[in-house]
DNA sequence: AGTATTTGACCGCG
DNA sequence: CGCGGTCAAATACT
């Protein structure tokens, strides 16, 4: 098989699995748009598994091929780090690592991560933070790098992912979905915490109506009293005692993802 | 008390 | 020697 029917085929199964994802994401809004109020937890469960999972194995596909030259061209990094020896600050990444990118409105990805770094990055506004997968302690090797990319009007997240996840990260953050009574449109995606909805206009003390809200899922978490992220630190920020936790995932069903289709786009284009 | 985050130090590479 | 990735002690939070 030459390269181009290779790349043919791998852009073919992205696109059977974006299909897939778009139409079970479709089969959940009719399931939830459904006037029936006690809709079976494990279908919607099962459902939002599954979306979750095609865009997982999407991301992975784009992965295996593409991911040296988006690598390199997008976090400026994948030159070095040949050796593996012990220490601090050892450099065991290799250009051949499982990496891949991504564009997003969120650093959410129903993923438990938990921080380990962050640095200043020369002529970048913002800090890059990197996060190691919680199960790290069961052999987990997936890490990622979150950098805000500061060219957009509206906070963009370029999410760079090494390694996949080895653990029962997945299962055990199996996202459960919960209607949100303001707006049935937008489905809560959580990974441990509780939700209840934040999302009632006479709580949103800021100017913007509650659409924009559903649409930019950072400011969904910046109404919440959970911990939040701050945008310009990269650091948590605690907020008051009431109110209650709201995800960074939430979106409305019409607008699945928060992934940025160009940059795919740009990924495809590296095949041509 | 246990767990997560922050932050400056450490380290290898170019 | 500067940069970026990682470590780990101190700190914060649950």
């Amino acid at each position: 098989m030459n390269e181009n029917n290779l790349h043919s085929s791998k852009r073919k199964r992205v696109i059977v699995e974006l299909i897939k994802g778009k139409e079970t994401a479709t089969r959940l809004q009719t399931l939830l748009q459904d006037p029936v109020q006690d809709h079976d937890p494990a279908l919607v469960n099962q459902l939002a598994l599954q979306i979750l999972r095609s865009f997982t194995k999407t991301l992975s596909e784009l992965s295996s091929c593409a991911e040296s030259t988006q690598i390199a061209a997008l976090s400026g990094e994948s030159k070095k780090k040949q050796v593996v020896k012990d220490g601090r600050g050892c450099y065991k990444r290799r250009k051949s690592v499982d990496s891949w990118v991504t564009v997003s409105s969120t650093m959410e990805d129903g993923c438990a991560w938990r921080k380990y770094g962050q640095k200043v990055i020369l002529n970048s506004e913002y800090p890059r933070c990197y996060f190691r997968c919680t199960h790290k302690h069961e052999g987990c090797k997936a890490l990622k790098q979150v950098q805000i990319m500061k060219e957009d009007p509206n906070i963009m997240y370029q999410i760079t992912y090494f390694n996949r996840h080895t653990c029962q990260e997945t299962l055990i953050s199996t996202p459960q979905i919960d209607l949100d009574p303001y707006e049935p449109n937008l489905i809560c995606f959580q990974s441990k915490v509780p939700i209840i909805s934040q999302m009632k206009k006479e709580e949103d003390t800021q100017s913007e109506d509650a659409k924009s809200l559903v649409m930019d899922p950072w400011q969904d978490i910046m109404v919440g009293s959970e911990p939040i992220w701050d945008p310009r630190t990269m650091m948590r920020s605690y907020g008051e005692e009431e109110g209650s936790s709201l995800h960074g995932l939430d979106m409305e069903v019409n607008q699945f993802s928060n992934i940025d289709y160009f940059h795919i786009d740009e990924i495809f284009s590296s095949y041509n």
